[in-house]
DNA sequence: TTGTAGTCAATACC
DNA sequence: GGTATTGACTACAA
């Protein structure tokens, strides 16, 4: 409670300082989301009074109290008098909706964290004021509230800031997600001192450098609320809340380091999920196991060693498995994480971690040494390797670049481009690109930037190349670098990850490159983030981007989880779902269209196969090693050569009770389940929480169940009609080509394309089966007649509009249950074709039920299709 | 509150 | 042992 107070305590400082400058009830509004009393909301008008909010008055209450001087309402009391501030008047909400909108944008903040925190609104409500803020005058005292809250919260930047390290806090890493329950307060205390760190870099940089990296955000003041005071203030409550932290902790762990705490536990977490991510490569956890055997065995309650480190590690760590890579390979730099240093093998891994990784949730666990670490950041933090820090090593690498890193380092690097190397490389072809951290990229080489980020390369090739600063000269990428077609000698962006393949012996990776051509760069490559890679990166054919990926895959016998895990940062499942239905580009998210770009970069690295194949090496080696040292320890090595699997067997999960090692149940609907849902899907694509409640009772299932499979179903039959209609509008194009005019391209659908890319013969027997299916449903469903387009099925600009033409024309023979059975003869017949009126029939229902939606809207411009 | 996108992870399947 | 499937979950937005 307190903890998430602290980092709150400098945005409430300037918020309310000026906004309210009141009691400390109007400051405790800051922190309403976390402990809103049941009359929060209520009809009084005031505003959520956090149960919290006592806590926070000590700190914040009299500065705000002695800055604003003479008493002033609090918002909700305010509202009462008319506001005492006259500014509160007539204010353009329009105008501040848009600014909010912009600074949420701008720094990726959510609304719901925006409305959480500082509006005590729900993310609806922040929604509908953002989206539609009524005029001021039609709005009643209350309405006029959050308007206040955010004029005021727009007035300083420390608002914003304060806000954002609270978002980055929050969300969850993309590519690790850690649930634990201590995460918070850890967090809580890292945001603290991130902020603090920031400050003192920004203060830095203001002083060496003029204006501070924040740009505009830092409205005026400069260095803003950010003095040394302030700073030190932040740290000496992080201090003492993890000293609070420590002291609940068992005293042989306390006196064992400060990475023995509890708080350190979920900091490993962090530290594991981050490392790798960082370094994917390094699954293998033999190599931890190389360097502490003796810690297998060890119990939940010793934290400090590698195996307690495992099994404290969920299974949510993406399958990752993780001690090893923070070991080997790990670039050891010279500065902090002195204190971090613990008895057994996990001293290494945090100060890797301190050093290298890009969360500032990192630095945590060392109590004093965190304090010592952030002064001994702002005496040297505009020091190369902060600068890499901050910037560079501290970016994660191309498979697992965080949103958060991401606004960590647009944040810190201002402009984007100050301190980083940003280079259309497609087009301009210019030096070296992946210096992200050198601040003087042109001038510097490569591996002076490499020496100043990675202080201690001779720990192994990893180290060299594992910060996100440039790797040496030697590195096989770097010597590399000019074949790769395309990039004009520009470093692909995959180059801070790519290295960490490399085994950590330090031996180069392989020598020759992929013999496959690789494809052609689609466009700019920084050397930032892969977030801005893919805002810049013009239109992939994910299609065919998944099918090259498929071929270098299978043949070179690299399998889905390792290529998922090492280089997309995602599932088995995950990749073998991108793979074999990727969704077109322009139907992507920004996130959903990372895993496209980091194939195509991937794909364009010569020695892709070579790396990966080192990688299945080193985990092979690694299993076995593990096997070896669990089979002198008495324990059975049943799990898997790494991931997750690797974290289970590591762990004592033989010896532990069943609820810690509790796999979730999988619920698995039976035929006849699906079934009748797939009916009631047809019905109703959209069912009412009555008709779930209904099919939930009738099939005996649960109705977050059948509401899961609704959406599901909805989610994967639009994919799979992308699919098809790809496939049909390649085979259109191809019979077109090959044979001139053809209309029809249904056979051309289902015989060449569909055969071309249908993986296997039951994939097709199944489709089939399910053809037949859905012919009932169509026929019998909601879209009446025939659904099957026997004319152009997808042209390349087939939308709801044509799918819906064509499903809703005339009746049409064959699409009867016996279509299925023919795989060959009438077009209309074949399983390609079913299936693709299959989905567009079930398509067409979303489509019907959005129209109906849509007509109950008044402005048909919030008509969305 | 509802819906979508993206993903995980259990498990079925080959 | 690899891949495909799919129920469940998170994050986010309207």
């Amino acid at each position: 409670m307190s903890l998430n107070s602290l980092l709150q305590r400098q945005l409430m400082q300037t918020f309310y300082s000026k906004a309210l400058q009141e009691s400390t009830q109007g400051a405790a509004l800051l922190f309403a989301p976390v402990h809103y009393t049941s009359t929060s909301t209520s009809g009084s008008g005031s505003s959520p009074v956090p149960l919290s909010a006592s806590p926070l008055q000590s700190p914040a209450g009299p500065e705000v109290n002695g800055s604003g001087g003479a008493p002033s309402p609090s918002p909700s009391q305010s509202e009462g008098t008319g506001g005492s501030v006259s500014d509160w008047e007539d204010m353009d909400t329009s105008e501040i909706a848009r600014q909010i909108k912009e600074q949420l944008i701008k720094h990726n903040i959510g609304q719901r964290v925006f409305g959480h925190y500082v509006l005590g609104l729900s993310q609806g409500s922040v929604s509908e004021i953002l989206a539609r803020p009524k005029p001021w005058s039609k709005l009643t005292i209350r309405g006029k509230e959050p308007f206040h809250k955010m004029r005021q919260f727009l007035s300083d930047e420390q608002n914003i800031l304060a806000l954002r390290s609270i978002q980055g806090r929050q969300r969850g890493n993309i590519t690790t997600r850690i649930r634990t329950p201590e995460c918070g307060s850890d967090d809580a205390i890292n945001s603290i001192l991130e902020q603090a760190k920031r400050e003192l870099h920004v203060q830095k940089s203001d002083f060496s450098h003029g204006p501070s990296p924040g740009g505009g955000l830092r409205g005026g003041g400069g260095g803003g609320g950010g003095s040394d005071e302030a700073i030190r203030s932040i740290l000496e409550q992080a201090r003492r809340e993890m000293e609070a932290q420590q002291a609940t902790v068992e005293p042989s762990l306390k006196a064992s380091s400060s990475s023995s705490t509890s708080s350190s536990h979920s900091q490993r977490d962090l530290l594991v999920s981050h490392l790798a991510a960082s370094f994917p490569a390094y699954t293998p956890l033999a190599l931890s196991l190389k360097n502490t055997p003796t810690a297998l065995p060890v119990s939940p309650s010793s934290p400090s060693t590698v195996l307690d480190f495992s099994s404290s590690v969920k299974r949510e760590d993406r399958g990752v498995s993780v001690p090893d890579r923070l070991d080997d390979g790990v670039p050891r730099l010279g500065r902090s994480s002195e204190g971090s240093a613990r008895p057994g093998g996990g001293h290494r891994r945090d100060q890797w971690w301190s050093n290298m990784n890009p969360d500032p949730r990192r630095d945590t666990p060392t109590l004093g040494g965190e304090e010592n670490h952030t002064q001994e950041d702002s005496k040297e933090a505009l020091s190369l390797g902060s600068m890499c820090d901050g910037v560079g090593s501290r970016q994660n690498p191309w498979s697992k670049m965080t949103s958060r890193g991401l606004r960590m380092q647009l944040w810190l690097n201002g402009d984007l481009s100050q301190n980083t190397h940003i280079k259309p490389a497609h087009n301009q072809g210019e030096g070296q690109t992946s210096a992200s951290c050198s601040p003087a990229p042109a001038e510097g080489t490569p591996s002076q930037t490499s020496a100043s980020c990675s202080p201690a390369p001779a720990e192994g090739t990893p180290s060299q190349t594992s910060a996100s600063c440039s790797p040496p000269p030697e590195s096989p990428l770097s010597s590399a670098e000019e074949s790769l077609n395309g990039l004009g000698g520009d470093r692909d962006p995959l180059a801070p990850q790519a290295p960490s393949l490399e085994p950590p012996s330090g031996e180069p990776s392989g020598g020759e490159s992929q013999p496959g051509t690789p494809l052609p760069l689609p466009g700019p490559i920084t050397g930032l983030s892969i977030q801005e890679t893919i805002a810049m990166s013009p239109e992939l054919d994910t299609y065919v981007l998944t099918k090259k990926v498929k071929e270098v895959l299978t043949d070179n016998n690299l399998g889905q989880r390792l290529f998922g895990e090492s280089i997309l940062g995602l599932t088995q499942g995950s990749v073998s779902d991108l793979l074999a239905r990727p969704k077109p580009w322009h139907k992507l998210s920004l996130k959903g269209r990372e895993p496209f770009v980091r194939m195509q970069f991937w794909l364009q690295d010569p020695h892709k196969v070579e790396k990966l194949m080192d990688m299945k090496r080193l985990e092979k080696k690694a299993y076995l090693k593990r096997r070896h040292s669990s089979l002198s320890d008495g324990h059975s090595v049943d799990g898997g050569l790494a991931g997750p699997d690797f974290l289970q067997s590591a762990s004592p999960q033989h010896q532990q009770p069943p609820q810690l090692y509790q796999k979730k149940i999988r619920v698995v609907l039976g035929p006849e389940e699906k079934e009748a849902l797939k009916r009631a899907y047809q019905e109703k694509p959209y069912p009412s929480p009555k008709t779930i409640e209904e099919l939930a009772s009738q099939l005996h299932l649960k109705t977050s169940t059948v509401i899961n499979w609704f959406h599901n179903y909805r989610s994967r039959i639009r994919r799979e009609l992308f699919i098809e209609e790809i496939q049909a509008a390649g085979s259109a194009a191809a019979a077109k080509a090959g044979e001139g005019d053809s209309c029809d391209g249904t056979e051309s659908d289902g015989t060449v394309e569909g055969r071309h890319r249908r993986p296997t013969g039951p994939e097709e027997h199944k489709e089939a089966s399910e053809d037949q299916d859905m012919e009932v449903r169509v026929e019998a469903g909601v879209s009446g007649g025939s659904p099957v387009p026997r004319n152009c099925t997808t042209s390349g600009s087939a939308g709801p509009g044509s799918s819906s033409s064509s499903l809703f024309g005339p009746p049409e023979a064959g699409l009867s249950l016996s279509a299925p059975a023919s795989h060959t003869s009438t077009p209309a017949r074949n399983p390609r074709d079913n299936t693709l009126r299959r989905k567009k029939a079930a398509n067409l229902n979303n489509i019907i039920h959005r129209l109906e939606k849509a007509a109950g809207k008044e402005d048909p411009s919030e008509w969305e299709f």
